[in-house]
DNA sequence: TCTGGGGTCCTAGGACCC
DNA sequence: TCTGGGGTCCTAGGACCC
């Protein structure tokens, strides 16, 4: 087996800086929902010790001090930039598995090294020319190890942006070098159980014997050690697999308290989890609703809940999604704190085409259903999200909303906001 | 004052079956 | 005084990913 794994280069601050290219060579950070931490960093940031995930108030005086460049993150724009990418890749690679928005599998079987190295390079080229986005390639047996040689294209200038590690020598000089919890698929929990039992390196990790890893930690790691020793146990997904959840969850732009207010923001969060459903061609079997205080507040009395509503029949319908999130809020409200975040998480999904209903369940669909939802979902695809929108979701620039102060135009994606030059 | 969002898979334990 | 064995399904929680 031979796999590639390209993966673009900081995404989220290469795709900012493409439309502000007067940043190149400069700090520039990436902000999460709400301004809240660091979730990009272009080289120079990284250099400044901006760590992945820090808070933004905590940099504060870093990003001061050195001119960082900050963003909102802007998803519709970063969306956008990653489509044209894969369909750079595809135009170049045989088969391509899209693996997350900013990273793409190859499968090279059969191909012989010089025609792969060729690959990368043309790569490494094409997709830089023709979307922007700087991208590293790197290329091994299995696809543990393609990650392992994409980490050293990325950081070492001597490759290039493009390593492959199929020869077992180099291969080996790499696994000593990369620390155990940088090995896909190792976390710092087990990261730090394995230091604890001596295994530093990826290399000490390919050692453990298979079994073992099973025994001590589970069939996860075991694959793992196999993907190291050059075996290729995780196999490539050209079609994307089915989705098991739809989720959308927010934190608030400020903390709420009324039963009101939290109402309005689950019952947008439910109006959007069905838009997706809807969008996706499925139906969902249950609604599972979270609602919670602050953790990382000390002074703040803490409460969070959960519960999950199942319906009769699978649905998309809005109205009866609504029913549902409405009576698992009503169950888990409790007055007195400062709710920070809330989130709906529709389970249970199965294909809207291919349902079999029950013979004994009620028909579940309100009258005129899916005409109604095909009727919003077109008016609102056509004019703009939030055109229709239901009551219960409350107006349209809510207290809760998210703050976004640095957000970036949607440069490719709305008219209105299409760069001038 | 200030800490993201959207996913997947595996395992243990409980409820249930015969 | 004494109460089996073998199995499935579901769910919550914990780990991981980007």
């Amino acid at each position: 087996m031979s796999y590639a794994l390209v993966d673009c280069n900081n995404f989220y601050a290469s795709c900012e800086r493409l439309f502000q290219p007067h940043l190149e060579g400069k700090p520039v950070v990436v902000l999460s929902n709400n301004d809240g931490c660091a979730i990009a960093r272009s080289n120079e940031a990284k250099q400044l010790g901006i760590a992945m995930g820090a808070p933004l108030h905590q940099i504060q005086a870093l990003i001061k001090q050195h001119q960082v460049a900050l963003f909102s993150s802007n998803y519709p724009l970063y969306g956008d930039l990653s489509a044209r990418v894969m369909r750079t890749l595809e135009q170049l690679a045989p088969r391509v598995e899209i693996y997350s928005i900013d990273e793409a599998f190859l499968d090279l079987q059969g191909m012989p090294a010089p025609q792969r190295q060729i690959l990368g390079r043309t790569i490494h080229q094409q997709v830089k020319r023709w979307t922007g986005i700087p991208v590293s390639v790197g290329i091994g047996p299995t696809k543990t190890l393609a990650k392992v040689a994409n980490r050293f294209a990325k950081k070492s200038p001597k490759t290039e942006g493009v390593l492959d590690l199929s020869d077992p020598q180099w291969c080996r000089k790499a696994l000593h070098q990369l620390p155990v919890g940088e090995v896909w698929g190792v976390g710092p929990r087990w990261a730090k159980r394995l230091n604890q039992a001596g295994i530093d390196t990826a290399l000490q990790l390919s050692r453990m014997p298979p079994p073992l890893a099973r025994q001590q930690f589970n069939v996860v790691l075991e694959r793992t050690v196999r993907e190291l020793r050059g075996e290729s146990v995780i196999p490539f997904a050209a079609l994307p697999a089915a989705r098991q959840s739809i989720a959308t969850t927010r934190t608030f732009g400020q903390k709420i308290h009324t039963h009101d207010e939290i109402k309005e923001a689950i019952s947008s969060f439910t109006v959007r989890a069905a838009e997706k459903l809807r969008k996706q061609g499925l139906l969902a079997a249950a609604l599972h609703l979270f609602i919670t205080t602050n953790r990382f507040s000390e002074q703040d009395l803490q409460y969070k809940n959960s519960l999950t509503w199942s319906f009769q029949q699978p649905q998309d319908d809005t109205l009866t999604l609504l029913t549902g999130a409405h009576a698992a809020l009503d169950a888990i409200y409790r007055p007195g704190y400062r709710y920070q975040k809330a989130g709906v998480i529709l389970l249970g999904l199965v294909s809207a085409q291919h349902f079999q209903p029950s013979l004994f369940a009620p028909p579940p669909r309100l009258p005129n259903s899916r005409a109604l939802m095909r009727t919003l979902d077109g008016l609102n695809q056509k004019m703009g999200r939030g055109t229709v929108r239901f009551g219960a979701e409350g107006p349209p620039k809510p207290s809760w909303g998210m703050r976004q102060l640095q957000r970036s135009p949607a440069y490719t994606t709305r008219w209105s906001d299409l760069p001038q030059v």
